[in-house]
DNA sequence: ATGGTTTTTACTGCGTC
DNA sequence: GACGCGGTAAAAACCAT
């Protein structure tokens, strides 16, 4: 605060030859301290200085203006660097041109017929350079099916840019040939839902994708050898916060579900069991132990586990959890 | 391909509402 | 009697070798 405002009181007098041509602005409705002269802004140097006897009153603005300088509108499009965000979703960074297919003007109205047909081959050609060698076509279909898939499993945007950063390393590493686009496009997916720490296990991938689930996972751990991912097993805490809004439990129960698991991972009861089965368990367990059970039936659902499964686990999860809590 | 482990399927018995 | 649950045996799936 004070730094940026020493302003008239302060012990500095520095002053400035009043010869010395600077981009001066105006500064509204304020007059130097000492002469009474205009007060002017000079945004190259962030200083205000007076007009008149040349004092500098305030140093070490902020400039907001940007560095360049521009002498008519056409001139400030080519220097300004300023524009729409980009993004990886899109297969050109969503930097290339769109022709809408509608065939009207800038004003709304309809064109002629002669126009229309310039429009037509205007959208064609802007089509076949758009997409123009095959790697672009094959990244448009893939982001388009990481897309689908994505929303269809509700994964958040953080997600689906990564699974796209990951399609284009496995393109640009001639990870394709002999692999189709599909599976390449669904194992991105699932590396990235498990990077971002929203798993989706292979068997819901499996029903939004394409392709069999023998194949996704022999892409998936194809591409993850390949491109190095580092990708930690599983961890079944991560199930639970979606299992339980499923099951619509509390945040104690939910709390209680990740305590069971913190408790049998430290006794290593968890080792070699599917992470899933883990937290359906812990799931059911803790529904149990906060009085608000759900049936077994109604979380092998939600969990795509087998009630056998989760019967075995949780009583487990329960064991740990006495043995812990005796010691 | 193989063997060991885990999960699933199918079925049965028990208690409760 | 339907439902939830526990348990079992055998089949299937999975994983490392």
């Amino acid at each position: 605060m004070s730094d940026n405002v020493r302003t008239f009181t302060d012990e500095h007098t520095r002053r400035r030859d009043r010869s010395d041509e600077r981009t001066d602005r105006p500064a509204e409705n304020l007059r130097c301290p000492e002469c009474s002269g205009q007060l002017a802004t000079d945004t190259e140097h962030g200083e205000t200085v007076c007009r008149e006897c040349g004092l500098v009153v305030q140093e070490d603005e902020i400039d907001h203006g940007p560095e360049w300088r521009a002498f008519d509108s056409n001139e400030k499009d080519r220097k300004s660097r300023v524009g729409a965000p980009t993004t990886k979703m899109m297969h050109d960074k969503g930097l290339s041109t769109n022709i809408g297919w509608q065939d009207r003007d800038a004003y709304g109205k309809s064109l002629s017929s002669r126009q229309r047909e310039k429009m037509q081959r205007l959208r064609t050609w802007n089509e076949r350079f758009r997409t123009r060698d095959s790697k672009e076509r094959n990244l448009k279909q893939a982001l388009g099916e990481i897309d689908r898939m994505a929303s269809a499993l509700g994964l958040p945007d953080t997600v689906r840019e990564t699974a796209s950063v990951i399609y284009r390393r496995a393109l640009d590493d001639d990870l394709l040939p002999g692999r189709s686009i599909e599976g390449v496009a669904t194992a991105s997916l699932y590396a990235a839902a498990r990077q971002a720490g929203t798993p989706r296990s292979l068997d819901e991938l499996t029903t939004v994708s394409r392709v069999e689930k023998d194949e996704i996972a022999r892409t998936y751990r194809y591409v993850a050898r390949e491109l190095s991912l580092e990708i930690k097993p599983a961890d079944p805490e991560q199930y639970v916060p979606r299992f339980a809004s499923d099951l619509s439990l509390s945040d104690e129960a939910e709390r209680r579900a990740r305590q069971l698991l913190s408790t049998a991972k430290a006794q290593g009861v968890h080792s070699g069991k599917s992470p899933v089965g883990l937290a359906a368990a812990s799931i059911y367990a803790a529904s149990l132990l906060t009085n608000q059970k759900v049936t077994q039936s109604r979380v092998s659902e939600v969990a795509n586990i087998s009630e056998v499964t989760i019967r075995n686990r949780y009583h487990e999860l329960l064991d740990a959890d006495d043995a812990q809590s005796t010691i």
